[in-house]
DNA sequence: GGTTGACTAGACCAACCAGTCAACTACCGG
DNA sequence: CCGGTAGTTGACTGGTTGGTCTAGTCAACC
């Protein structure tokens, strides 16, 4: 592990906000640096392209912030279709203060990234991939514990969990493109039809 | 609408090929112009810039491509449930042969597009939210019938259509990450779960 | 055979690109 | 006080960017 330093954690929280915003492809080293205040010499001394950079700051972003966030909602003492409900509605949330921050609806980054940059950036986008498959790792597990319950009947966990997934980043993608919150805040209760249970819908922010 | 020339058609192919391949910032107009064997004089000739080029690609595609083969598979004889049915067996085909063509699943480029320039390139971004928005209105119209008909029960049939549509587009991109037409296969029975119907799942290609 | 207008060709431009480098500063153990 | 190391700086390079411009080709029409 590097140290930390404020210019490196600039970095990368600003690669963060631009990919996020934009796209990876469309911003440059120069631009990265003045967001970060930070001078092009001491980019190229902590990281050593703007690949590098980036899938660094996907890993930050998910070491710091995601896993804790879904260890918490997805923690084993509540029960697993609690666990889904609970991570729509958090979804939903960070989709509405999202706006308010950045004043757009951006989706998911690490979805994104790893469509945008398959098969052009392959370090890149196995980062992104890797720090999916976790996210939807989370949701098999509530399933499968949700089959073992007796809550639902599942002819394969693995594969409603990848549905589920997809169902969810779309929703997220399809908000970005209209910039609309309330895609997200409609998932809870197509999700509870796809898997044949009662989710309420999301109450709405704002 | 402006006269047919090959050098024309063939920078809107190049262009349409190219962004779906990577993505709309990561391509210089010289790499378009190299592609379609059109020199760089011949492109500000017919297209006033790079923005304006992709736009017209996307459109052309639209009319020469998308609309007919919807409006075959959406045709009002045929029953609406049936629609839905078969538009998913014609996406999972369509995954297949881009695999084989472009040896990568590359999901729906309009998808893709519209993801990435929102907010970037408001005018690209428009022409493809718009193409979205009426292979969306397929979906809801054939919603609509089957409400209709009695073959199913929905409380919103907009809503639904665009959830609907976000499961597909999700389902797509994440093939496309993963690279894995296998995700679009296995679309057609979450989807009949989603609407309370049964859809079986679309046979194995190669 | 003269004129027009669609099209092609490629040189050219300033801005910008990713990445390098040698010199500098600040701190820290000895 | 020294030497070393981590971090910082900004000038620099060589190539690429989107876009412009001028010169010229060609077929069609007058």
């Amino acid at each position: 592990m590097p140290p930390v330093t404020q210019a490196r954690l600039n970095l990368l929280e600003a690669m963060l906000d631009m990919m996020w915003e934009r796209s990876y492809a469309a911003i440059s080293v120069d631009a990265i640096c003045e967001r970060a205040g930070v001078k092009k010499g001491s980019f190229y001394h902590f990281f050593s392209s703007k690949a590098a950079l980036a899938a660094a700051a996907l890993e930050h972003r998910w070491d710091h912030e995601m896993k804790g966030k879904l260890e918490q909602i997805f923690a084993p003492e509540v029960p697993p279709l609690e666990r889904l409900q609970r991570q729509m509605e958090h979804c939903y949330r960070k989709t509405v203060a999202c706006r308010a921050e950045h004043g757009r609806v951006l989706g998911c980054p690490y979805f994104n990234i790893a469509s945008e940059t398959t098969g052009v950036e392959p370090e890149l986008a196995d980062m992104a991939r890797g720090i999916l498959r976790r996210f939807q790792g989370f949701l098999e597990q509530a399933l499968r514990e949700a089959v073992e319950r007796g809550d639902l009947t599942l002819a394969d966990p693995a594969a409603s969990a990848a549905c589920l997934f997809s169902m969810m980043e779309g929703c997220a993608t399809q908000a970005r493109i209209h910039d609309d919150p309330e895609l997200v805040r409609q998932l809870s209760p197509t999700v509870g039809r796809m898997l044949g249970v009662e989710f309420p819908a999301v109450e709405a922010a704002v």
